[in-house]
RNA sequence: UGGGGUGUCGCCAAGUGGUAAGGCACAAGGUUUUGAUCCUUGCAUGCGUUGGUUCGAAUCCAGCCACCCCAGCCA
């Protein structure tokens, strides 16, 4: 029986998502029936900045695993700290989770739609002994919690009868005091090693208006109170986060402990439900690293507020709009993420990955057309002035399904500048004065005349073809090099945006760098106005291109004023020639 | 020097006592009207380190070292 399994599982594991950690540990609940063979899972985010490349790993994880295993993935507003927090940011994850190709299981929570809950449940916990009203200021708070060496002092509230602390928690809910005159606490040790069990703090006054709930409130509920209730309430079973919460998990199982297990039942989902009732664990993974790569949310909206780029969807940005706008697809960074793994150890992973897994899913998606960067006229005598031969092409060199296009050839075309050396290196395959090379789909040609300008610049190249190589191979000798073109009188000009990395060190966000605008790489984007596409460019639908020899490009969603069409380079094609 | 974690090829990552998967990168060939794609081959006598247990250790035990996280009424 192991050894079938066994055999089964090597033999599927080529195309089968890899297996992780939390996969394992999954199985084996559904194994032991520890939650009666549910699995739900939840995304949480806060709503108070735009997701990244780094959600996405935690996005993916949460809703593949949950649809592995025949369940739901929730998403959650984590929304306790008003003061940060914006509908705009709320609209924008939504839109982001969707167009990764994400659906969540009915409709979007809100931790701030169980306040009313949270408030009954923190009541509870004051109630038995688990809570009290403290009266410390946050700077005396931190005093009395000591530091990692030394164990922190009892509050003098600690001990404050039960029904002065539910008085004054109703004062706070009330109004009745100012920010920081009061917060609710639980009461676990002081001298805990594992200072988020110091007494935390579960609700703090805070007068301001919330984006979901109003005015409604003036104490809100802290992360460690809120998260781990709400995970109870949409009945949760595996609540997965990143490492840096591990030393919550304590915390996070000590609240839904001391509360009233049937009463967070009945609050629950789960409260018409046969479904035994299973409190959720937490489960921590190492968050998704990338070099090159500023992930923290804090660098992010400094660098959309201090211009360094254009927002929070620049194509440069590492965030799921901005990546979008590059020409990333969803398939593309849900590839990329599986491909990247699930672990404890916190790695940095290479860019490379990411590159590959755009260039895996454009290469076998993304139409082929041509673009001349930096044209250089080249006239074929041979052909008449006026003359327009409509060629058809390929869309894809392996896919015939993706159909063919007209491309016109005129007797003037364009070629890029760096196809034709008058001084080539060694191993040069492309256009030289009385050589020969193939025009992409297209005839071989041979240059004959370079004619120059003032100042000696290659200004024309007069060629001619060989009208018999029309899909065929030239008679009597080998022409190498195939470079594209442009028809100097169909084609349209565009403007390109050559995008590159943002930084020119590997860990922009490392310590001894004490400002990142030293680190940016000055050439993250040139914008180049020359270009000219192939007709068939500007006329279908198509968003995502393939320019041959040059890279993928996606079509921007923001014409710049010039109006013309904006190219975004999404990635170049690998290139093995270092000339 | 408190507590919690992590250390397997340049990078990510399987492996759970039976003799080091896979992907990325890299290198060398082959195909090619994209110097792309694709195909083939190569790439850890070694699993932070030192000891120990065992017929046998990346896997078990002990010590040591390195790195990450925690002293918000942020999440």
């Amino acid at each position: 029986m192991t050894d079938l399994s066994k055999t089964k599982q090597s033999e599927e594991s080529g195309s089968s998502p890899a297996s992780h950690f939390i996969k394992t540990l999954i199985s084996q609940d559904q194994k032991s029936g520890k939650y009666g063979g549910r699995v739900q899972t939840r995304f949480p985010p806060e709503p108070n900045g735009y997701l990244h490349i780094g959600h996405a790993k935690s996005i993916c994880l949460n809703f593949t695993i949950a649809a592995e295993y025949g369940g739901q993935c929730n998403l959650r507003f984590d929304d306790t700290n008003p003061a940060k927090e914006s509908q705009e940011y709320v609209d924008s994850i939504k839109d982001n989770i969707r167009w990764l190709g994400f659906e969540w299981d009915g409709e979007v929570r809100y931790s701030s739609s169980y306040f009313d809950t949270l408030f009954e449940f923190a009541n509870q916990l004051i109630a038995s002994g688990h809570a009290y009203v403290c009266s410390l200021s946050p700077e005396q708070a931190r005093e009395y919690r000591g530091t990692l060496t030394e164990a922190g002092r009892n509050s003098p509230d600690r001990d404050r009868p039960v029904a002065e602390s539910l008085a004054l928690f109703a004062k706070m809910r009330a109004g009745e005091f100012a920010e920081g005159d009061y917060s609710l606490r639980a009461k676990i040790d002081m001298a805990s090693p594992n200072i988020n069990m110091r007494d935390p703090v579960l609700y703090r006054i805070r007068h301001i208006s919330h984006h979901q709930t109003g005015d409604q409130w003036c104490i809100y509920p802290t992360y460690d109170y809120t998260h781990c209730i709400s995970d109870a309430l949409e009945g949760i079973t595996h609540s997965l986060c990143t490492l840096e919460f591990e030393d919550h998990r304590p915390l996070y199982d000590w609240i839904l402990s001391s509360l009233n297990l049937e009463s967070i039942r009945a609050a629950s989902v789960l409260a018409d439900s046969e479904s035994p009732y299973v409190l959720p664990e937490q489960t921590e993974f190492a968050k998704l690293k990338l070099n090159y790569t500023m992930m923290g949310k804090r660098n992010l909206r400094a660098m959309v507020e201090e211009g360094v780029v254009s927002g929070w969807d620049d194509p440069r940005m590492p965030t799921i709009a901005g990546m979008r706008r590059r020409g990333f697809t969803p398939a593309s960074l849900r590839n990329f993420c599986e491909s990247v793994g699930v672990s404890r150890s916190e790695g940095v992973v290479d860019l490379g990955m990411l590159e590959h897994a755009i260039r895996d899913d454009l290469d076998k998606h993304a139409p082929r057309a041509m673009c001349v960067m930096n044209p250089l006229k080249i006239e074929i005598d041979n052909i008449p002035e006026g003359e327009v031969i409509q060629l058809s092409l390929a869309n894809h060199p392996k896919d015939e399904a993706m159909g063919r296009r007209e491309v016109p050839l005129t007797r003037e075309i364009f070629i890029d500048r760096s196809d034709f050396e008058t001084d080539p290196p060694p191993g040069f395959k492309r256009l030289i004065a009385g050589g020969e090379v193939r025009l992409r789909g297209a005839h071989v040609i041979k240059c004959h005349h370079v004619e120059r300008g003032s100042s000696g610049e290659v200004v024309l190249l007069r060629c001619s073809a060989d009208l018999d190589t029309l899909g065929k191979k030239p008679e009597g000798r080998k022409v190498k090099g195939v470079i594209h073109w442009v028809s100097a009188s169909e084609g349209k000009p565009v403007t390109v945006h050559l995008y590159d990395r943002l930084f020119r060190v590997e860990n922009p966000e490392a310590k001894d760098i004490d400002d990142y605008r030293k680190c940016l790489n000055p050439d993250s984007l040139i914008e180049v106005s020359s270009a000219v596409v192939e007709p068939s460019v500007l006329e279908g639908s198509n968003e995502r291109f393939q320019f041959e020899r040059e890279g993928y490009f996606c079509k921007d969603v923001d014409p710049t004023a010039t109006g013309r069409p904006v190219f975004n380079r999404t990635i170049t094609l690998r290139d093995s020639w270092a000339g």
